[in-house]
DNA sequence: TTGAAAGCGGTACCAC
DNA sequence: GTGGTACCGCTTTCAA
């Protein structure tokens, strides 16, 4: 492989006249530029993007950590971090964990194999990210709570939701209202859950704890699986708040399969308002984010480069990005579609 | 920040001693093991994997460019490459170029960021693929055609399919079928197109070019655009063939907005067998492989990593892999399911 | 405008 | 079993 030595060499030119030649560096003149890189082709030169991170002590790399890209709730988040990092030059790449492979993740956070780490999953360890988290390797944590020094940790919050749909239930005459909870670990889980509860109480409707179910997991399998196991009691019920779209779609299958008829039979609700949720049939009552999400992701990048890079502008402003991080809210909207029963009041 | 030079220095031991200690190597005592561990602690070293790539020449990467990780369709194959290069003990990573974002793809390609690349997309151009392939960093490009030294091309044919889901249709009295095409750079979709064509010219149905239509894309977003401007010609044809499950996805809920039964007003068929297709109502006609795919992507990066690592077994195996690799057939399955409307004979 | 040289933080060879 | 040291390929300061 033909290193800048070689180019030097074959030149007569000292490596360092060729390293500024091949970076466009205004210091040297034209017609040496065009002659190294003329060379450069010639020899097949490629450049070491090891050695260069190596020298500049930067990878130019943030890495996103999540369990399963292809989730919809995800590909938003992705395409979000992607377009930020983009903007302010800097690399992204997407690890997942799925099935058990962390691995890669583990050695990523280990080595310092990027300037920045943000993880959206319960399968990298609390440990891993505290250890690991340094000034100059800054941790983001989503969807749970890590505590830690350069461990950053948001899950903006849902305060503005007007109702919740286990509430929107209730008020279809809706009583025994089962709960599947999805990846246990998650806030967001444990939030709608939270929520269901509140509501229940505020209707003087009591907590059924064998109504309670935890699918273990955010796929849409989970969901089937789970349902699965509830048919048995179905009968019993009236509808089944599911703490995410993902999950509440598959149990959606699983209740189809069995020949019991959604929302005449059983009335289900989900969370997150996931494109999918539009698709199905029948398409699903649940609750979404309005406000535009992609400036928090915007600002969470924009702070954790400001940090990398140590620069004037991140003493200047990283208080204010700091709180509008933490206190950033997604206003949430009911969205009322045909898997809940209307009341016929 | 804390290296084996600083670990050394405290210790009065040699940098190589500390190495070895740190790589659990057997040459050093486990004393002085357990002392270097102890004081690296202490020091709160971490490892750069950058350094220690650079030297060893090799990142222990493989990475998989795609244009939307989140498609069904891509996420089992991910799934697929993940495992196999994991149990390889390599790494893998997701680069995204959704959006037009292909600065990162480029540069891991340009600057040989990782041991070896996988493309499924045609957002990396031709001549990039080429001019950077080397012995030591093959590209593997899928679903399209990109012919160069260490570029390795696999688009395995489905040749076995017994009858196409155009077939299908004709089978059942449709005789005005449409075409969408998806992404139309990907062999996937030229595919379905001639079997198509095939299937009308031998059925002696004429051609139509004018119900011909180009999504320009893949996702859902794209199948329900195209079929919205289709909307006026609906009413003169039978049926639609997608390229895809996921534009047939996506046009089916801009048919269901306008007030279109399915498969009442129009017959319906995708391509692929994802997940969803199978979740929507009406579940959706289609084909998809029977046989099991991983087959595939795990000899192709057992093939891959062979060749990286210029094994013995290399040589010895090579010719079997590569032949079984361009030889590999998946047999295709028509599942028959409920956008198509069952003739009454 | 160009050159010399000091590293970045490891690995691995060779000597003891 | 441990130490000395030459790199890996690049960036960057300093000197010419």
């Amino acid at each position: 492989m033909a290193s800048i030595k070689d180019i030097a060499k074959a030149l007569g030119l000292s490596v360092s006249t060729v390293s500024l030649a091949l970076n466009d560096k205004p210091r040297v003149s034209k017609e040496t530029r065009d002659l190294v890189k003329a060379k450069a082709k010639e020899l097949k030169y490629v450049k070491s993007g090891i050695a260069a991170d190596l020298q500049r002590k930067r990878t130019n790399l943030i890495l996103f950590i999540v369990n399963d890209a292809s989730r919809s709730f995800f590909s938003t988040i992705i395409n979000h971090l992607q377009r930020a990092t983009s903007a302010f030059g800097y690399d992204f790449l997407i690890c997942t964990t799925y099935g058990n492979h962390n691995a890669t993740a583990e050695r990523f956070i280990k080595e310092h194999r990027a300037d920045a780490i943000i993880i959206y999953t319960s399968t990298v360890a609390d440990d891993l990210i505290i250890e690991n988290a340094r000034e100059d390797f800054p941790i983001v944590v989503l969807g749970r709570e890590v505590t830690g020094d350069y461990v950053y940790c948001y899950n903006y919050s849902n305060t503005q939701e007007p109702l919740s749909t286990t509430e929107y239930m209730i008020s279809q005459g809706l009583r025994k209202i089962a709960f599947v909870k999805g990846s246990s670990a998650s806030l967001g889980t444990s939030r709608t859950f939270n929520k269901y509860k509140k509501s229940l109480e505020d209707h003087q409707i009591p907590l059924n704890q064998n109504w309670i179910f935890d699918a273990g997991g955010s796929s849409y399998r989970h969901g089937y699986e789970i349902t699965e196991k509830m048919i048995p009691i179905i009968s019993e019920i009236d509808a089944i708040q599911y703490s995410t779209d993902d999950i509440a779609i598959g149990g959606m299958l699983c209740l189809k399969e069995h020949g019991i008829h959604i929302p005449e039979d059983i009335s289900i609700a989900g969370k997150g308002n996931i494109p999918e949720s539009n698709f199905i049939s029948p398409s699903l009552t649940t609750s979404g984010a309005t406000k535009e999400a992609y400036l928090f992701y915007e600002g969470l990048v924009h702070y954790l480069i400001l940090m990398i890079e140590k620069s004037d502008e991140y003493a200047a402003i990283s208080m204010q990005l700091a709180h509008f991080l933490s206190h950033f809210n997604s206003e949430e909207q009911l969205i009322i579609r045909e898997s809940v029963k209307k009341s016929v009041f």
